[in-house]
DNA sequence: GTACAATGCTATAATATTTGTAGCTTTGCT
DNA sequence: AGCAAAGCTACAAATATTATAGCATTGTAC
């Protein structure tokens, strides 16, 4: 699949609207994983496949080159690591963790009082 | 494929954390797309297919009925909606909006003259 | 300098997901 | 009754992902 760039049609969207771009690109398996995990430290191939349980070494090795094309990770001396690029999008994705944990998985215990019908 | 909530084990994560639950849904084709343009207001199937430019009905099922279990979306008398779990979901992806468009776009022109090698 | 382990992959086949297309059913006009 | 729109389901084809094996390179340790 092609590697979805601002400026270029993605999946959804023929515009090239820089958001549509990221939106597919951390749409695919484990993007927003490796993301997330980068943000500890650099870490190795084989560190990211053990840390993604079930990744495939083809698939996690596509991801990176996405990434790397994208801008958001690069190779250094310890391995993979987020380029300032990558760092920022963590800082954004980084409040989903506190609001999953604080507010969306909260949701799943009350609403089975509240909604019983499907 | 199961619907990762929050405190089972998902994708990547036996742990169950919400976040990696939260990543793992949202890393599903289209999730993203669907919460990002439900946004402007409810819509129809059909409506939503239209905007998803490429989705097939199939998919876009698969993924509303991911999203209204994990209490994201509902289905409201206008169309599919988004829950107030949707909406503060949404609230934190909108920054992305910008960054992807202000940040991230420049980081492909200037990088043609920095890093020519592969 | 040659074993050995670790790393970064590639190859290949099996499985799962997504698409593309057709079309059925229900609802609401007219 | 006829027509259009909405919300799907069915199913085959295309694409993505996994699982497993293994190869090539690098860096110690003898």
């Amino acid at each position: 699949m092609d590697i979805p760039k601002p400026g270029a049609p993605v999946r959804g969207s023929k515009s090239g609207q820089p958001i549509m771009a990221l939106l597919d690109l951390l749409g695919r398996s484990w993007a927003m994983g490796i993301v997330w995990h980068l943000y500890a430290g650099p870490n190795t191939f084989r560190g990211l496949q053990d840390y993604c349980e079930s990744i495939s070494p083809t698939t996690l090795n596509t991801r990176l080159k996405e990434l790397r094309d994208c801008n958001l990770i690069k190779r250094t001396l310890e391995g993979y690591a987020l380029t300032e690029y990558g760092q920022e999008l963590y800082e954004l994705l980084e409040p989903m963790g506190g609001w999953a944990r604080h507010r969306w998985a909260k949701s799943f215990t009350h609403n089975n009082e509240k909604k019983q019908a499907k």
